[in-house]
DNA sequence: GATGAATGAGGCTTCATTCAT
DNA sequence: CATGAATGAAGCCTCATTCAT
């Protein structure tokens, strides 16, 4: 074990930079030199590490992935009412929504990187995918609670669904735009209405 | 005057040409020379009309807001009843989102655009100033139908038009990712869940 | 005789309006639309006129000879006195020089143009030919003094024009940069040391 | 260290042939592409050295001021007499027109730069410096010879100044118009008559 | 391994000149 | 005659990527 960092450890490093970074400037407007600057190494070890500046949005893009599917995971573990969960999921995102606002440009770029087909990668369908699977988590919640009689029988799950998933983000860029100083407060209005008008009563 | 079509109307061509290049590459990754080639007009001719690259992005930006914002109004021009005026928003916008579902990376471009400091233009501000006068629009709706008892008192109207505008472009954003076929439905019944959670009973 | 004003005039005009534009910018920053603006035409008319924008410039740099040669030639009509010529010629330089400060770049245009091999008139030529002149003029003046016993026999005329001419150039551009305000003065005194040197005691 | 040569040593080489190539060609017709192909490196390696077109005329400019002001100061270190020091300032001054003929044009095109406002850097006040100190030095020369009654007490020091910094740029430019063969005899001759004017008898 | 000098394709923009009306 | 819309060549500059050391 030589005094070099190991591998894993040092990409992770660049990784953390690179998020910073493409945050801070965007996807085009970041170079290659600034990341390499930024983290104190040369820019040929970017490339070592990552094929390309594209291969190292993408791994950005999917660090965000996995961060937010982490947040919405723990909001639901401790809990099994279902009226709760929903609570606590939108409740969460209005957290990182405040805490993190300087993540937006980076979300705004994943999804305009996707919505271009030039891009190597295909972020169309990993951000596809990840929304589906948000969907898919909200579905189940009201699925089971409909199974409990606690949201109403003939309420579309899916629809719920789009509307919450579509609602976060939107809540999450509009905050972003607008600077509200009490989102949680109304993210959680929001989502009260919203539940006023699913659950039994 | 000398050669070929009025200035407006040239102008008119162009920025449409744009529209569907921009919406089909996405804002960074067309080019001058696409946009001239596609409207078959030489490259100088754009500069003409439009200052600089970005100036035509912003003629497009300012176009799609004026278009939206006419799909807004016109849906509620119709009608006094306030249920009815928020059911036909959504449904309208379900309509824009299902007919011009390529706009849906141009929208995307806009937000990236707003997100970024770079831009000498400043997006983010307009950007800003557009979903206020939604949400403005939307409060408005909800608190004249709290003054005629038809939504419950104490709904809170800022949180409702932060749900429904956020959820209205996030509808837009995943149908263009997912493409249900249902979309109308979709959002009908998510239209109709909501109003189930704040109108009085 | 219809109401246009005739060729000749026209012509003239926009030569003034070009001699104008031309000295507040420079030639290279200069646009075609730029004069034709400033002279009210169109740009189309411009090329009626000269054959392109080289040759306004070769018509504003031949009018520009022509000026200072008229300054040169009347500061010597009025005496036969060879010193009184030399004293009339550099303080009638000195006049322009104050009077038309605005001309400064244009004269650097004409002398850059000039050593440039790109531009197709060959000015380089023309300002010889203007300068050999100018030289050959204070030379017949010095010759004709030395006969006349004013000046040394031993005299060097052409160094002494070359001295004179350029002195007078140098004193133009540095008057510009550094602008005294008694340039008259300067001018003066250095003629007079000059001369106390080449006058017979 | 990467790559072949080191930094210092490479910018040098570039700025030589740009001096070259600006000589040639005058700035304006100058093209990156040209003193890239010249020097048979990139064009992208330039703007590695260079910012921008602009600062590598700038470094050119710079390059020649230090030049000539080494001339003039080489030319007066070996002797205190200030006839002599002024003598060997203008033949320093003909030997530099003589055996670099070919930096007239970057000359002249370092006053016309410095005559147009739209360069961003201000090479007017450079210049203006550069010709004040000239003058400062030979007002020097002259004062001391005043005191020491080698120059007439009533010599005006700062118009003969004028007159052979301004007479030194006008043999450099004529000499290079007209080319005469006998360019340090006119210099010495058109000197010794200017002496003749100030010297006490 | 690690570096950073070097490359060169590609994009934006300007403007002299032309020519259909 | 007169116009000014249209052209397109040409120039500046950036930056992802490579590779000699």
């Amino acid at each position: 074990m030589a005094k070099r960092v190991d591998k894993e450890q040092r990409q992770a490093e660049l990784l953390e930079i690179a998020i910073e970074v493409f945050a801070k400037r965007g996807y085009q407007a970041t170079t290659m030199d600034e990341i390499a600057e930024q983290a104190g190494v040369s820019k040929g070890m970017l490339y070592i590490y990552f094929k390309n500046k594209e291969a190292l949005f993408g791994a950005v893009f999917r660090w965000f992935g996995k961060m937010t599917e982490e947040v919405m995971q723990g909001a639901i573990d401790d809990t099994k009412d279902e009226v709760e969960q929903i609570r606590r999921i939108t409740a969460a995102w209005a957290e990182v929504a405040i805490r993190h606002r300087e993540f937006v440009p980076l979300f705004l770029d994943f999804w305009a990187a996707a919505s271009v087909h030039g891009m190597r990668n295909d972020y169309a369908e990993d951000l596809a995918t990840m929304y589906d699977e948000y969907r898919t988590m909200i579905i189940g919640i009201i699925e089971r609670g409909k199974v409990r009689h606690i949201f109403k029988s003939d309420v579309d799950a899916e629809a719920i669904a789009y509307l919450l998933v579509g609602g976060m983000d939107g809540f999450f860029i509009q905050s972003w735009l607008s600077q509200p100083n009490n989102l949680n407060t109304l993210m959680f209005n929001a989502t009260e209405s919203l539940l006023q008008g699913i659950i039994t009563t």
